[in-house]
DNA sequence: TGTCGAATTCGATGTTTGTCGAAACCAAGG
DNA sequence: CCTTGGTTTCGACAAACATCGAATTCGACA
């Protein structure tokens, strides 16, 4: 399950490095671009941004797949997809005990987006 | 051009109200999820978030679409869909001055956006 | 070992997206 | 007024996507 195979390019991203400065402050280089754009589009979903953040703000920091299947109007399949695709954009990492799978957040990449999308507070 | 009807709804949340908590501190209700996914599917190709960085760190604080179509090996006409999409998405405003259009960065939403990813640092 | 339940993978289908060239629009200058 | 250059819109098309039901995998536990 951990084999839930990041990208390459993206496990160098998803360490603790400050990485990049922000998107606003300077023009981000194409590769950047490349490399971080399939995290945005991962969040480009509405199901997927209720996903991300019913796992990033579980309390004991993860969520049985149990528990996030349900709370949508969707298939099992269907919510598995888009689980699949949180991981493979590197924002979510999964583990199965037992029977079950439980979701985590990757703080790391997260704030990596977030300092991305950061804006001095001077510019109006 | 200032027409580039940005969607009712968004116009809302492009104000600078503080909006939301942290994706990762509650959970996102679903018409949140549903207003704000678009801005991150539009930030979700590289192209758009090469453009939203050239945008929004233009010295000046805005920049000639003639000075963007150039940075990149696409068609005018492509160049202008994604600018297209980056507007209906809130995150640019355009403005026709003369022959030439010039984009601006909306930080309000882009800081909204910022704010909804960002992680209390005492999460691991 | 056989079955049950949880989750993923597979195959199919209708929709959306990225891209282009051609055409249209629009302001500036001859 | 007519042409020219910058930008957007239109129409088309292949690739990618969201969704589903069926089939598969994987533990647990009789």
């Amino acid at each position: 399950m951990s084999k839930s195979a990041v990208s390459p390019a993206l496990t160098d991203l998803t360490a603790d490095t400050p990485c990049c400065p922000p998107l606003a402050q300077s023009r981000i280089p194409a590769e950047t671009a490349t490399v971080l754009a399939p995290a945005f589009k991962a969040l480009g979903d509405p199901v997927r941004l209720q996903l991300m953040s019913m796992i990033a703000s579980a309390a004991g920091g993860e969520v049985c797949v149990c528990d996030l299947t349900p709370a949508f109007d969707l298939s099992g399949p269907t919510i598995s997809h888009h689980l699949k695709t949180l991981r493979e954009a590197g924002l979510v990492d999964a583990e199965r005990r037992g029977s079950w799978v439980y979701y985590r957040a990757r703080p790391a990449i997260l704030r990596q987006l977030a300092g991305l999308l950061t804006i001095d507070p001077a510019a109006v």
